[in-house]
DNA sequence: CTGAAAGCGCTTACAG
DNA sequence: CTGAAAGCGCTTACAG
């Protein structure tokens, strides 16, 4: 009798007094043994309630069916950004088709690293990562392949992503046809400066915002035009929005990098009184389903996160088959006009 | 030179010249070698890119800093309800304090029994699943710590609920109050019948709403109260209102056992034309984020997912570390009336 | 400070 | 059909 822990394999043998080959084959190549080695096995463990364990197996094995998803910010704030569950949605979706399992990687004490390293993964896919942050060392050292969505497509790292630059001038022309010329631009800060160093997302997006406001004759920043920063979040959208309502400076339209942004603009902007789009119109990106749930519906750029997702997983998984790089992607993406920018 | 594959300790041994004890100090435990023996290590491993690998080290060290997420669905509709992600949040919330990554399980072909099983994690966590189900069973085989949200608390598996009875009893009873009679109830289906075979938790809300109705003298399902049955998403919302709609039988209010239906149904009723509260009164159940974003404002029965999520974690973890039992937990939840219902 | 060796629990090519 | 044995890549108690 062994003391306590776990029952093993060999317990199993000893019990019934068939080798480790045959209890192995007794449950992954049920075939290869004979009927009465079978049913002899299978009983002993059934009854001391042996199964093969799993972390065992897959060392053996040399492979751990998972594929790890590494969030730009903590996983709590991440999770509450409805794109950011979209994306996670489409690599599940993939996961769970190839009968892989999905894991996701917070920060470990503040570091990404440490915790990539520590993590048994096929490989990853990372959100919003960009080449130069620490974080992507850790992954090379670890030499698993990785796709990066909303990464910089210049970084010589399969990826995914949408043009950011156009969307966002689609979206700032826009507003401007509308006659706008009091725009606030709400730009995303990392959650904690520690995490997110510098996105190349946000810099491609405000390259948009200013190539519309340039051909309308607008600096941004400018005399009418204001930078804001939010944090990437429902109450960073409120604080933002607040800022533009204190400095009271004939604000007329919001524009925001993030639909959870704007969506916590109109939240504010409607606590404060104001009427939207009457007195401001609000702008946004992403095409979370909460945009069009609300009303007025937010105007904003369709990226399709679950599809991003998806191809990242899919790219992935090639990687995984083939061993070879893949090509990076551009996504569609689409002006979806709705009420709030009028 | 090994031919490809991975580089392993035993390169380092073979290039620094020193043992595998100390090639593995080098990493884990620097202080217990010489600097000489650090410096020289860390730079054959530098220079091979070598970083112990984490399968190997959990193998060793049996453990796997990982616990599982079992969803009741697939993963993709899943992920869609904010509710569920509102819940992975509260359950990351906690890995991440304690540097565990958070692995989600989705059914491999059919069989989550089958994810189940060669799942390595420490504990796990599941969500609406109940003690007859087949992959219960799964989990007992494996002999690992686990918790279960929103599944039968008479189980006798530590679980985190809702009183589910009462809330569901005093929601109805506000609808009633506001003095509907005709009342369309919209239970929750399985997203496939396979995966959801029963669950205590619809069973416990449709006593409460039962309750509430009996004391008001109305049957249900009765002359004026009518039962359908939604998949828990929008979609499903959208088709239920829809039903209800298509039998035209006077319905003034919607009493839906989860807000993403009642999302679903608002969506499908102002499709039509129809006013809310105005020509149909809507309650939900779970108060997600976006109850509270729309207008009309979702009347709904706050249980809020993420501490649900965080307790089940911390009861897990507790668990993990001290190997017994936890008792089951009730987490208050509180009547939300915002304007659906009037 | 350093290393030889046992051990973690499985899988599987090979020989019988 | 069956089993002895090597191997997956690490960690660590123990002895020197």
């Amino acid at each position: 009798m062994k003391s306590r822990g776990r029952i093993t394999i060999q317990d199993i043998v000893r019990e019934s007094g068939y080798s480790k080959t045959s209890v192995s084959f007794a449950f992954n190549s049920p075939g290869r043994i004979s009927r009465k080695a079978r049913e002899k096995i299978l009983s002993v463990a059934q009854h001391l309630g042996y199964y093969p364990d799993s972390l065992a197996r897959n060392f053996s094995l040399q492979r751990r069916n998972c594929i790890g998803f590494l969030l730009p910010h903590g996983l709590s704030v991440s999770l509450k950004n409805p794109y950011i569950t979209a994306v996670l949605e489409g690599i599940g979706s993939v996961c769970q088709e190839k009968e892989y399992t999905l894991t996701m990687i917070p920060p470990f004490g503040e570091s990404l690293s440490k915790a990539v390293r520590s993590a048994s993964v096929d490989g990853l896919i990372t959100l919003g990562m960009e080449a130069e942050m620490h974080v992507a060392e850790s992954i090379r050292l670890k030499h698993i392949p990785y796709v990066t969505i909303d990464g910089n497509p210049e970084g010589g790292v399969p990826s995914v992503n949408t043009d950011d630059r156009t969307a966002a001038r689609e979206i700032m022309e826009h507003v401007l046809n509308r006659g706008h010329r009091n725009i606030a631009v709400i730009s995303i800060a990392g959650a904690n400066e520690g995490t997110a160093v510098h996105s190349s997302v946000i810099d491609r997006r405000m390259e948009g915002y200013r190539e519309a406001l340039a051909d309308a004759g607008l600096s941004c920043p400018g005399p009418t035009v204001r930078v804001y920063r939010s944090v990437c979040s429902l109450e960073g959208g409120r604080t933002a929005a607040q800022q533009v309502l204190d400095e009271s400076w004939g604000c007329t339209a919001a524009a925001a990098m993030s639909d959870i942004i704007a969506l916590g603009c109109m939240q504010q902007f409607r606590a404060s009184g104001i009427r939207i789009p009457h007195d401001i119109s609000t702008a946004g990106f992403d095409n979370i389903p909460e945009a069009s749930i609300i009303a007025p519906g937010l105007t904003t750029v369709d990226q399709s996160a679950s599809v991003k997702g998806r191809s990242a997983a899919r790219m992935l998984f090639h990687m995984l088959e083939t061993r070879s790089p893949e090509p990076s992607m551009v996504v569609p993406h689409k002006l979806v006009m709705r009420e709030s920018v009028q």
